[in-house]
DNA sequence: AGATAATTTTTGTCCAGGACAAAATAGCGG
DNA sequence: CCGCTATTTTGTCCTGGACAAAAATTATCT
């Protein structure tokens, strides 16, 4: 156990927190107090890195980073439930067993008893009923499972991956047919999580729309261009709850500000919940209010 | 044309220049010269963020900030070529022009009929060659193009974005057996190109292997705990091209000192070429070496 | 000449410690 | 108990210095 020593980059890559903030806190709080190497770097050990994991998944559950440094190293197990159920139960309906069968699919690491057990849910539910019914409280709980511990990351990676898998296949098999509105799909450059995408994809191409799929983590001005080269109607974005909230309001007011004004601009996923209105911008709260407000357009005419 | 402004952390996330690279260019060449507000901090323009992405693209390239900033701005069409065929040439066989026209899909925008002319190539080639001959050296040329500026960011965005459901899906439909080894693969936080992974997962699926996607971005100490959790024989990491050279090394050294030191691991890609040799490391310069790995490994009886 | 070694320049990243604004919390009057 | 204003907390940005790795250049040797 020879304890390998991570630099500042390679904590920043691990924890998700960024250097200044690893300074900042080691400033005020002193904590994490690396030991330096012979040119004055901060090397920090393997137990801190995974102490700072900790804390920032506490973090992101709505805990401040004053509270919990300062604590001893019980909080872990302790702090699990603050504003769980901040929005959306649990849907406590007859098919929550299926679903919790499902969660333990992963957490066995059965990859292909997974799959298969989605695609039979697919089958029997049609692909709409799929994506709202199974994928999206499926990822919302397995949200919920790792931001209180009680999945690993891996974990939650194999799950998004197959997941991905699974819509990205039904939606290839639906006709590919040329239809209106046209719309362009992707996220800003630090989101990088694409399920919920998908799934607004699955939706609006299930209505007869065209999307165009641009994978995530585009520059603004990259969308600009997108859009204006394959003539959208709609930009769609999608943020995740892991986005900083912070960031969302800006950055869609920028966005509008760039796109030429006939071009809608709609954005959705769990990142918007907590994000006032923009002019210009539709702020699509679910699933839900991205099929309506495609209803709606499609009947105004257009 | 209002200019909107962005910050110092907008331009990072736009150019893909850290905020430490921003500054101390401004310090030493006087370019970019940003605004400030009120509050003193950097407000760039439009303009710069767009010479800023060209620079960018121009360094990928081999170029030097130094030399490239203190051009006028002519440098852009004439520093395309530097060294361009460094490595793996275009493979100037009958298949170019069929390769062309794919790209010329993608330059006019059709996702339609791109996908529907790659299916066909899948169909035609089989899945094996259709990875080697048909995905690995279209991906090349367009990473070419890109570089060169000949194609928009957004237009190989959508390559890579069908080009991914492509094999997905493809690789879905081979049957889901338990074979041997058990390959984990994944790529680094930084690192969020997945495509040589799946070329790299077609090609090991198709010769029995149990391949375990975990999607990009798995910080080192998840991959131990998944590779253990999923017993795995070898963790196979993809590095792009574009993935920082200098981090490549010292990223895997440091992984293969939290594995359990009979886990293999595996390091393909682009990214690896310039790669020094590493101790317990394998490193595959190319899909073909991918393959003859597996092999050698699997007739060594395991 | 051509290859190898030593030196210089270039370049990215790290550091310290100050400042400030937005968000979260606490305090307070209705 | 609710809505409003202070105060604390917290993340991000700032300046300007330092240094090491990589690249380029120069010197040296066969």
């Amino acid at each position: 156990m020879s304890s390998p020593n991570f630099n500042i980059a390679a904590v920043e890559r691990e924890t998700g927190l960024s250097k200044d903030v690893l300074r900042v806190w080691e400033r005020r709080y002193g904590f994490p107090s690396p030991e330096r190497d012979s040119t004055g770097e901060r090397q920090y050990s393997a137990e801190q890195v995974d102490r700072l994991c900790q804390i920032k998944r506490l973090m992101d559950r709505g805990h401040r980073p004053g509270k919990l440094i300062a604590l001893p190293t019980e909080e872990l197990a302790v702090l699990a439930p603050r504003h769980a159920n901040v929005a959306g139960e649990p849907a406590e309906n007859a098919d929550a067993d299926d679903l919790a069968a499902l969660i333990e699919l992963i957490r066995r690491h059965d990859a292909t008893g997974f799959t298969q057990a989605m695609q039979q849910r697919v089958a029997r539910q049609g692909l709409q009923r799929f994506v709202q019914d199974t994928i999206a409280p499926l990822s919302w709980q397995i949200g919920q499972a790792w931001e209180s511990g009680r999945i690993e990351v891996f974990e939650e990676h194999l799950f998004t991956e197959l997941s991905k898998r699974l819509l990205r296949q039904n939606i290839a098999a639906l006709p590919a047919g040329r239809g209106h509105p046209r719309i362009l799909l992707t996220t800003v450059p630090e989101e990088q999580h694409v399920l919920g995408l998908l799934m607004a994809e699955a939706l609006f191409c299930l209505e007869g729309a065209e999307c165009i799929p641009l994978g995530t983590q585009m520059p603004l001005m990259e969308i600009v261009r997108a859009s204006e080269a394959h003539a959208a109607d709609i930009v769609a974005l999608s943020f995740s709850s892991a986005f900083p909230a912070r960031q969302v309001a800006p950055l869609l007011q920028q966005l509008r500000a760039l796109l030429p004004s006939e071009i809608c601009l709609w954005a959705g996923g769990a990142g918007v919940q907590r994000t006032a209105a923009i002019p210009g911008v539709s702020l699509l709260l679910s699933l839900e209010d991205a099929l309506q407000a495609l209803h709606s357009r499609q009947q105004m005419g257009v």
